[in-house]
DNA sequence: GTAATTTGTCATTGT
DNA sequence: ATACAATGACAAATT
């Protein structure tokens, strides 16, 4: 019995059936006109206030044995949905008021309103408690709040109906009920949690696996849960690509709180950092590509030049090898006065800078080259 | 189980 | 003054 109605529950609130029911802006054209569009409807829009008829909390905790309750419970032990719980429900945050202003247009949620749709409900007391109601069977669930089965009266809910949404109300709603084990508390009240705010914030949509996540790998990133969650007209893309202008108008004309502007201005600031991160890692990776490909023709380079280099040597030696026989080949016909040939350990040909030509003893080019090798030696040490 | 890589986020700086 | 882009650093997720 048990365990059925856990597989039910389940089974009613799957995150899949959510998920397919979610709508998703970011497919659609021309955004910017729609938020716009939005905006406008969105100010106007309503939603049905209908009398709670949910059974009390206690009936549902008294149909749940203590190990279902503990069953339902471990599914996620993620404390981020206890933070976004405390922020939408803290003081000043008027559900009603907000839910009214953040109902999506029929036109792009592509679900009717018709009474007959099916609806789900919950139900928000003063003290940040919600009690969820799917019109047909309707259950508290505050008394799974409290692992101990203490269940706390609420005279006063505030019951929104939200047609439509109905898989993802539902979805959201559960697993707030599921993960938030202080939500009946007061945000002084809640145990501490352990986490550093930097950390709870950087928790990945695996780690919020009881944010919308369905059966199939589709999953929602953390904001995009939180946007969900407060229930905000925009998609996280919307968000965070609309004009400054109409950004600025969505938060003023909805009359948000201001941890709510403050939340919708940390989505719309992680996305466009998000993005700028991919562009700038991307960029980096292109600049290690180029300079990689610098590096390669450099070398190309290198490679030919050490060609060309040796090519050079190769004709040098060439031309010096060409050159040496040319002069011994003039030395030895060249005739000193009485016809004998010079010694060419004796004489050597001196071409003066004038264009003349000499057969001269070698002592004299080295006391001539002497001087000259002195200076430059000296010029060099100097 | 570990190391390397990828990704989202924050803090800071510059435009 | 404000919004935003760029980027280093960090932590968590993924491979």
């Amino acid at each position: 019995m048990n365990t059925y109605l856990t597989q039910t529950l389940h089974h009613c609130f799957s995150p899949h059936n959510a998920m397919l029911l979610r709508t998703d802006y970011s497919t659609q054209t021309s955004s910017e006109t729609r938020h716009l569009q939005r905006q406008e409807s969105f100010s106007q829009s309503s939603c049905n206030i209908t009398n709670p008829e949910s059974l009390h909390g206690s009936n549902l905790t008294a149909l749940l044995s203590a190990a279902d309750i503990r069953n339902l419970m471990t599914h996620d032990d993620n404390f981020d949905e206890i933070k976004l719980m405390s922020l939408a429900l803290e003081n000043g945050f008027n559900a009603i008021e907000v839910s009214q202003q953040f109902e999506e247009p029929v036109s792009d949620s592509g679900l009717s309103l018709n009474p007959s749709h099916s609806t789900v409900s919950y139900s928000v007391s003063s003290e940040g408690a919600v009690e969820y109601s799917n019109g047909v069977k309707s259950a508290s669930l505050l008394g799974l709040g409290t692992v101990g089965g203490h269940c706390q009266e609420h005279p006063n809910y505030s019951h929104v109906e939200y047609p439509g949404d109905a898989e993802c109300s539902r979805e959201t709603t559960l697993q707030q009920f599921l993960h938030n084990y202080t939500y009946n508390q007061l945000p002084s009240q809640a145990a501490p949690v352990p986490v550093h705010h930097h950390q709870m914030w950087m928790k990945r949509p695996n780690e919020v696996k009881d944010g919308c996540y369905n059966s199939t790998d589709a999953k929602l990133s953390s904001d995009e849960y939180r946007a969900k969650a407060l229930r905000l007209p925009f998609s996280v893309d919307e968000i965070v690509s609309m004009p400054v202008d109409s950004f600025n108008a969505m938060i003023s004309k909805n009359h948000l709180t201001d941890t709510q502007a403050s939340l919708l201005r940390d989505i719309r600031r992680r996305g466009k950092n998000k993005v700028a991160a991919q562009n700038c890692r991307k960029r980096k990776m292109n600049a290690i590509l180029n300079l990689e490909e610098d590096v390669c023709n450099l070398q190309t380079q290198k490679e030919s030049l050490k060609k060309e280099h040796s090519q050079c040597s190769r004709s040098i030696s060439q031309m010096k090898q060409k050159l040496n026989n040319l002069y011994r080949d003039i030395f030895s016909r060249l005739k000193d006065d009485q016809g004998r040939p010079f010694n060419p350990c004796q004489y050597v040909i001196h071409c003066s800078s004038n264009g003349s030509v000499f057969v001269i003893p070698k002592q004299l080019v080295k006391s001539e080259q002497k001087p000259n090798n002195e200076k430059e030696q000296k010029q060099k040490d100097g």
